[in-house]
DNA sequence: ATTAAAAGTCACCGATTGGTGACTTTTAAT
DNA sequence: ATTAAAAGTCACCAATCGGTGACTTTTAAT
């Protein structure tokens, strides 16, 4: 018969699990998802391994947790859509994709799964992607559709290479980095230029 | 004292060495990179591992070989420049592009060896990259510099949007296909509505 | 104080990992 | 036929992997 009291010097459960989750992000963000081991996550959280089977079932219960518990999207899209948009969504879609790119770059355990979802099928991983296509399925039937009629199509193509393209760039500079098309995608000089040519290749979409 | 004299009913080390190297794409094809533990490669080429550290030194440089011996490159690029440009090289960027997206789509061994460039740093994975990136600069210096002059840097920019978006596509539909911006690019549909983006993006660049 | 549940520890299991020494078999020059 | 190098096999090693049973310690209601 044991209830909380609140006294927590190391032997709380809730406190326990919160340590397993952030150790997972911490492991996640420094060696990527495939050094994810259970033996890794315990010794790193200074835990007992063991605990991890009692709280959350198994590893991947664990992680499938961690993944849950992470609102990656909230940072990325849907926080502030502008209630009056007069361009079409022009200066919103623009201003979006400079966001997102430079989400993607400051947020390295943000970078992990996106590669962890470009590697390995899991339920948790399918979520999170069914949840971005969700949510921008809401900008493209708010903002963008009413203004490209027909064409909406062909703004979905151009939309989706812009955001792979974004998304590649950031893994593409964590890892191997020196440069990409003559770009040198780690100095600000570089990350300047993309920003530009965001900003063009919306522009001339919008002039479809 | 051994000479060879082509007599080889499965005791011939050049064998041997090309069944390895195969034996690397099979599993990376099939299983991605963390999957080429030596076990599996002895197991699945149906040679001992000892051979492995006899003909190659290591697992690792075995690897290395199958990165060097594979000419990714050579089928994505270069191939054939064209002798005379007239659209400053709008409709061969055009085509180049689109057979890129259509190579990547069909190449898995490519796929997972790109996956592999975003994971980890390796120098043989470094190489490939580098031949890329000057393989690219040809292209920029005899084609389009020509026709952009000051403007190169903005065409850069963009260029590297659509090549790292379409590596993304194709990667992202491997595993989690479904849809990406709403657009299914396991049909050909979808991958349809990819190539006339490419197309229209090019043509606005073009007209920069 | 008793007690039962939860928190946490420890040692062990079988399977797999990378790697090597000692061995046998084949090859081909002498 | 002899012989030595190369081709190939087998058994073993230490380390690590995921996972579990048995244990001790703490907690808090009774």
């Amino acid at each position: 018969m044991a209830k909380k009291t609140g006294t927590a010097k190391g032997r709380n459960k809730e406190q326990s699990k919160q340590q397993f989750l952030s150790t997972v992000g911490k492991i996640l963000k420094t060696k990527g998802h495939t050094a994810l081991k259970v033996n890794d996550i315990a010794l790193t959280a200074g835990l007992n391994k063991k605990l991890i089977y009692r709280y959350f079932g198994s590893t991947e219960q664990l992680l499938d947790e961690y993944l849950h518990q992470q609102d990656f999207w909230s940072n990325v899209g849907k926080d502030s859509i502008p209630t009056e948009i007069k361009d079409g969504g022009q200066e919103f879609l623009t201003q979006m994709l400079s966001e997102q790119f430079n989400y993607v770059a400051q947020n390295k355990a943000f970078q992990k799964v996106l590669l962890w979802s470009l590697t390995e099928q899991r339920k948790s991983l399918q979520k999170l992607i069914d949840d971005q296509e969700a949510n921008g399925e809401v900008l493209f039937e708010n903002i963008m559709a009413p203004h490209f009629g027909d064409k909406i199509t062909n703004c979905r193509a151009v939309l989706a290479i812009l955001v792979a393209g974004l998304y590649y760039l950031n893994l593409f500079t964590e890892v191997n980095g020196s440069k990409f098309c003559g770009i040198d995608l780690k100095t600000e000089e570089g990350r300047s230029k993309i920003h530009q040519a965001i900003s063009f290749l919306v522009e001339q979409t919008y002039s479809m």
